[in-house]
DNA sequence: TTGTATGCGTTATCAA
DNA sequence: TTGATAACGCATACAA
């Protein structure tokens, strides 16, 4: 995949095509068909040695400005992300960025955190030439604010939008299931459910996957959708409306494990406990949840393999422009920890 | 600071210096010296006023490659973290992002978790032509591995090299003594620290930050210096080995957060008690240590507005050169939580 | 105050 | 198989 010779720690970036082609003493564009692996051919085996190894020796590395100018790519993938500081993100960034240095890219990270920064965001990177976009940001329906009939090559991840896109994201619907079939072996029965945004495809899928499953268990399911954002503040208030029912629920699966971080702080404040008064699962299982109180029984997803995979396949549309739409799906487990328990007798009979 | 027009939503980035001219009516120079602030003046106002209204108006906005050929400069940073996973450096990221967007420069955003990398990371980054450099990875001692007398600006944020560098960094002595101070006043008095490693300037200082300010106490210092990285599983090792001391400390002040969490699993894993057993304090305050189990007694960075002023700097020196090196100093705070507590009664009197 | 000419380092087209 | 040449889009020294 490393598709140039690496130089190696000499005087980088001073040494241009010319210095190294004077030094074997061919011409410049002889020396620029060889640094080229798909043009590489046309030279003769020797010349192209001698060339390649002038440029190993010399550190020559390319111009990436005169490279860009000519060639109108920029060997730059840009990466939107709603919110670093939610430790998801981190692990998926990682796991981007690792194919993405393979292959001789590099990352360009925007923290898109006011909705209203995104199209910003986007003009930016696109003002920077990027070859392709990774968006962890795309909401359901209006497709990446891309668009405009430009063809810069996007990837979802951890999302997915209704367009034709290529995307990477788990199996939510069955997530969620998991989840629920934890609650239910534990004996619960009435079970709410705190969603994300409905205009992400995260919220919307396990929003759905929870009325079905519930359904297929013959359970009614209570669903509370008014999460604006996958925040604790969110989950606050949802958690109180949760609380505020006839018949309060003795189990609570949320879309995501910051919403649950939100659910412990209103049982706290409410002087219940978790998992003996109401059983809460998250959804993630992003870094330090093991470490909260109680440790949170939650749904893994493989943040830093979904990141790869994201990676591989904006390289693969650069390379081939024509690669249709695909949606790559990754398979998460449960986790289970000390947020949830066993269902306690109610005080009200059956 | 926008030191551009700022283009609009529209047909960004395909539209070119010569369309914005001939739009008007004038040759590309006069155009180009409008476009640009510095050469502004040098151009009659009425013309100017035309000639920004057509680069409004047709979405002008610079091909960064052609800027790039020509100044050798392309208003990109490299940011480079030791370990993005570990939730402190988020929000420094965010910090430093925020200003550099307002001045018009984008952050290009490495990895460097195997220390092995920082130099392929660093060699990337100058290939890649980065105006300027924001490390959080440097060791004390041997300067950022660019020098080679190329004049890269460079920042350090969260470090300090003896070298002349600039960089923005906590007041670490004060941070400790915060720490040492709170445990003394609780009625601690065998106290360990668990120090970071040696060769970066936090675990350093921190640790002859314990030293000076147990004596100042009139209290033994007992250090801890094994630690070769700010990871739980270093914390761990560390711990065993301060709880299998003579006379065991009732207290232990860590060098950061995370080797703070892997105190805490020791000590669940001998069946000790924190804070009733052994007190314990971190630094940091990274996001959730506020979650964990106990609540995590720590002392607080302000790690957003450390960014913050790290990109500031960074702007400074490239704007301006000579600026000599400053090292801006924030100052830290304690935050007392759940793992610090009153000594207990000892078992073999006083 | 404005226009002309040149070059930044690279690739691609065309000849040889 | 290799060399010469032009062009990518912009900024600037110089001329007007």
């Amino acid at each position: 995949m490393a598709q140039r010779a690496k130089p190696r720690g000499k005087p980088v970036a001073q040494v241009k095509l010319t210095d190294v082609a004077r030094k074997v003493g061919v011409h410049t564009s002889t020396a620029s068909r060889v640094l080229n692996p798909a043009t590489r051919h046309m030279v003769s085996p020797d010349v192209a040695a001698k060339i390649l190894a002038a440029a190993e020796d010399l550190g020559y590395s390319p111009n990436p400005f005169a490279l860009g100018l000519r060639t109108r790519r920029s060997r730059t993938i840009g990466i939107v992300v709603p919110d670093l500081t939610n430790p998801v993100f981190p692990p998926m960034v990682r796991g981007i960025e690792n194919v993405l240095d393979e292959a001789g890219f590099t990352a360009i990270l925007a923290d898109a955190h006011l909705a209203a920064q995104e199209r910003q965001v986007l003009d930016r990177m696109k003002s920077r030439w990027v070859d392709g976009l990774i968006l962890a940001t795309a909401t359901r329906g209006h497709k990446p604010a891309i668009g405009d009939g430009e063809q810069l090559p996007v990837v979802l991840i951890n999302r997915v939008a209704d367009g034709a896109a290529l995307s990477v994201c788990n199996d939510d619907s069955l997530g969620i299931r998991l989840a629920i079939d934890h609650m239910v072996e534990l004996g619960h029965r009435s079970i709410a459910h705190i969603a994300g945004p409905q205009d992400t495809s995260t919220g919307y899928a396990r929003a759905a996957g929870f009325v079905k499953v519930m359904k297929q268990h013959g359970l009614e399911p209570r669903v509370v959708v008014q999460c604006q954002s996958y925040s604790e503040e969110e989950g606050r208030t949802a958690m109180r409306k949760v609380l505020g029912e006839q018949d309060r629920p003795t189990a609570v699966v949320c879309a995501n494990d910051l919403l649950a971080l939100g659910c412990y702080d209103v049982l706290r404040e409410r002087g219940l406990k978790c998992p003996d008064d109401v059983s809460i699962s998250g959804f993630n299982d992003m870094p330090f949840v093991d470490r909260f109180n109680p440790p949170m029984t939650t749904v893994h997803i493989p943040m830093f393999e979904m990141g790869k995979i994201a990676a591989q396949l904006i390289l693969d549309v650069i390379q081939n422009p024509a690669t249709k739409a695909v949606s790559r799906t990754v398979t998460p487990t449960l986790v289970v920890r000390g947020s949830t328990g066993p269902v306690r007798a109610k005080r009200k009979g059956t």
